[in-house]
DNA sequence: AATGAATGAGAGTTCATTCAT
DNA sequence: AATGAATGAACTCTCATTCAT
């Protein structure tokens, strides 16, 4: 009957406050304990609300994870657009994406590389990872046509090659090895290879 | 008492037998259904034994998963091995990698990658694919510095992204691209990488 | 749609209501079985509930027994406690407590003597068990000095002793000798030993 | 094919010996931690022989764990049968069973206490228990009525009350009470309370 | 919008016990 | 006398999910 001064519960929070929260909450759990962690149960738990709550926001935990999975891509695919916007050759744009990607994972942890494995949920968790994929690769691809002259559809699976060597890097990365080193030799090999597509 | 065509039970079977039985069928829960659907409850229901049977083998599913991880890589590896043998440019001993590779996938489907990518089990598990990794990131570094020149150090780093980069490969290949042009694509890509190395 | 005679889903009780119920489950089968039978499912079904229910009660079947125990540890001493309070002789008192001993024995059975005995989940019901006794021992042990004279540290043994031999009035108790001269040979046991031990 | 020398597995022991080493193996077990840790299989393991072969001397756990009761039992009533042979008083008697009731637990650690406790398998243990109690109170009560003039029943009830209450003394022994404290503090309660039951 | 009691399914794990060899 | 493969039952625990309030 007193009125409560100090937010023992934040009961009633606006819709998208609250599904931000449920968000923010089940990315911290991937970054202790992966994937596997994101439960509604340990959602609910980790954001101290009650169990049943998850359900007016997320059918299950799937679906939580997918929407987790759009809203940090998203993040990502902003800053690297803000990024290569600053940049004229495509060497510069690659080297600015790399960057981008590094620092995105200096920020996020890990949190990116757990969901866009996470091999849980297969259908539509694949589906939306794919189409990401494939997005970047005709992006790349497009890029690289235009301003190396590489056929579009080796800059396709060329592109799809690097994209994937980025994870390459991430785990010499947790070896010891340097941001710098990683990001010249990475620039370097790619460059390299590209220009042998060149028709 | 007729002998019923069916396997009304699964007749005793040498120890050595039942546990590649077990490991057979946990490879086809995984293709089917992802590593997610390894427990050890359906390997034994899958398999058509009894719930407990294999705790007699395995202590626990990461420990199926991981003997699991074992047998494929040494599988894979000494294919890869043999096909190395035959080869003596850097470039043919690449292409002949690629190759096994696809061999492999082939016979394997997607298996190797659901398991090295599998995220379950921190512990032993993401350290026998480390040390697996680490091990083919040498063994190419050395090829490399060897063959073409390139500095042990940065050849790691590049041997990481090329391995990390066959995963693409595999991706694209789901989509529909021909075998044929994506290894010609990855060993261009490649050769041309490295030589941007050469010191 | 009428309502079943039977209890067809136990209705939603008030959490506090349930506990106990658990509880009152417990110490009913733990009558009939000893507390090796208090496991998390047998209590569920004996109480007609879901599997599950009881861990939103109690983490494991260990501390469902310890709570058990702390509450009839409880309710003995109240009404031990209470009987005190009328008495102002030691013999009084002792005699008093024997009686309210039996009392609760009488009407809880043998449920507190399978607790104290329990020597499941060896460590903190242990130390319940442990603290229960010494706090007991302290309390006769001081009484005995100020009425009787008697040295506490011998006092404490003794207290130890008797409070032990409490048990073994059960056994006999339960082998068919009557509850008077039990408690009448008691009294003068005590009564005898503790004058031995005045300094 | 070579001579085997040193004895990797014990096979082929005479039927006693390895019923011997099955009882000691057990005992062993509940040292360390406790009697539920008794399984047939458990037992099987720790002694180096298969699973199996238990059965062919113990029908199941709790006739092992009676059987093993019933060898200690033995042991202790015969050391302090030969210690009361030695003494002609009744308060020598009865320093001398405290002292060996010490004694055993000295060596046999508090395995007795562990077995007499003992829940498990309730019928015939308990039964067992009670049959060696009564044989006790018996034997007590009879020597107390000749030697110090107490009452056949009432001896029986005092001598229940006695021996429950070195139960309390090992207790107090494990908190750090000196063992000549507490038999000197036993012994006294004994003949202060027996004297007192004197017709 | 939110709580919290409750269910039910499924995975994990341990044993007693049987039986062919 | 002994092994070791196999079963089946019982227990532990965690979740997704529902629903009355």
């Amino acid at each position: 009957m007193a009125p409560t001064e100090a937010t023992p519960r934040p009961a009633r929070l606006p819709r998208n406050e609250r599904r931000e929260q449920l968000l923010d909450v089940a990315a911290g759990l991937i970054l202790e304990k992966g994937t596997e962690a994101v439960t509604m149960e340990g959602v609910a738990a980790a954001a101290g609300v009650s169990k049943g709550l998850g359900y007016a926001y997320f059918a299950n935990s799937s679906t939580l994870l997918r929407a987790l999975l759009e809203r940090e891509v998203r993040k990502l695919q902003a800053s690297i657009m803000e990024a290569l916007g600053r940049e004229t050759t495509f060497e510069g744009k690659l080297r600015a994406t790399v960057r981008a990607w590094f620092d995105s994972l200096a920020e996020q942890g890990v949190l990116l590389g757990h969901l866009l494995v996470a091999s849980r949920n297969e259908g539509p968790h694949v589906e939306a990872r794919n189409a990401y994929n494939r997005n970047n690769d005709d992006f790349w691809a497009g890029m690289a046509q235009r301003e190396l002259g590489v056929p579009i559809e080796r800059g396709r699976i060329a592109a799809r090659i690097l994209l994937s060597g980025l994870e390459g890097l991430v785990q010499r990365w947790q070896c010891g090895d340097s941001r710098e080193d990683l990001e010249e030799v990475f620039v370097q090999m790619a460059m390299g290879g590209l220009e042998r597509l060149r028709a």
